[in-house]
DNA sequence: ATGGATAAAGACCGACCGGTCTCTAAGTTG
DNA sequence: CAACTTAGAGACCGGTCGGTCTTTATCCAT
């Protein structure tokens, strides 16, 4: 029984020792262990599947024990939920701030980086876990109302890219929507049958689409020559 | 002790019992007994998705017991291989018969089918394995030769679609799988958040996108007007 | 009929699952 | 300091998992 250090009561009085464990509020303790506990959690969906995601392996990679779990989250499916609503604002937040890196982006610049983004992990997690909700009642109930926020989110975030102010609501939503699902589904195909060659062709040929819509918009906005 | 029947040396003379278990050749015994266990493995992941289709359930729904079900597939993996080669089958076979059903079937109409098929049991269960692929190593090499062999089958189908003679075969085959990766996403989103009026939209878009490719190669085959 | 092979049944096994419970550590409040 | 609350640890539980093994039914060849 060692019982070394003088207790550290001295917070105060700038104490040399930098590597010992830094005093640290409640609040401080809670969030760190909650930010492991996804951050794991996002890496294992990503890396094993939904359904490979037990509480053990969790806990092992966050470091964090059963208890430490079941104090911040009352089941697997909390913390799912919470992972998904995590994995979303994530998702959004990268999207807006490379598509505001790029200034004035083409529309195949767009795209790539929205294909990219669909190939990273935060994507990847999302569509794990709306795959798991078709066949798992409570994970879709709980995961539609994310869902609905987070879907409308990425929209309005294609909003940035020049041109699209020329789409009515509908438009966009379907066609963003539309992409959405043709990238989350290069991305799966992939691991399985990878086809470089066709996938650069289907950048360039959705860009070029996008552009003959935008132009038939145009024109029909203003019939110009008659 | 009963001891009941004449012990059907009958099977000649047509007895009129028809309720009896008939006889039935080793070979009649072994193909039913497999197929009901790939049936109820097909109904199980299109219900409760991959991971919940223990050999529990398909023992279960199939009526077949465990030493039956190990009698023929050396593992949970054998049978999930073998499952995944019969909904490709069908869902090929499905296509080529319902699009020969249709006479001479427009754009639009193809695209419908194709839509309504890939949010039939048989897609939807191939879809569960290839996500379920992604993180399981050797589900995904199994997969991988029965995928390719699937996704060349499904092309090759779409052939039947008149007009798509005009179109060599990179493009086309970029196409369809981009239809595919459409309609797969679309399936699985609108468990979440439907969306039928997008729905219909969305073929529309699609249809054109087919004829936006044509008339790019068209347009530049003959460079007309100069 | 009889002996040998194949098909099917179901009890059984160790591993792991999500979740609970008890106890200790650490921060907070007076 | 002491009393109290919150955070975290980890042994533990009943249930389910994929897979094995022994036993019985059925078919086939002779």
């Amino acid at each position: 029984m060692v019982d070394d250090a003088p207790s550290a009561t001295g917070s105060r009085g700038g104490r040399a020792d930098s590597s010992a464990p830094r005093r640290r509020t409640q609040r401080e303790r809670r969030e760190t262990t909650i930010k492991r506990l996804i951050d794991a959690t996002i890496a294992a969906i990503a890396e094993v599947g939904y359904a490979n995601t037990s509480l053990g392996v969790i806990c092992e990679r966050s470091g964090v024990s059963r208890g430490g779990l079941f104090r911040h989250f009352d089941s697997r499916l909390d913390l799912m939920v919470a992972t998904a609503a995590e994995v979303g604002e994530r998702h959004i937040a990268q999207i807006r701030r490379r598509l505001s890196e790029l200034r004035d982006p083409a529309l195949i610049d767009a795209l790539r980086l929205m294909r990219d983004r669909h190939r990273a992990r935060e994507n990847v997690v999302w569509f794990e876990l709306m795959v798991a909700a078709r066949t798992d009642p409570d994970l879709r109930a709980r995961l539609s109302e994310t869902g609905r926020r987070f879907f409308a989110e990425v929209v309005e975030a294609s909003r940035l890219v020049p041109g699209t102010e020329l789409f009515p609501a509908e438009d966009l939503d379907m066609l963003v929507t539309t992409l959405e699902h043709t990238f989350d589904g290069e991305a799966i195909r992939r691991e399985i049958a990878p086809d470089p060659v066709a996938e650069e062709r289907r950048l360039n040929l959705a860009a070029e689409f996008a552009e003959f819509l935008l132009l038939r918009r145009i024109s029909r906005t203003h019939p110009a020559d008659r």
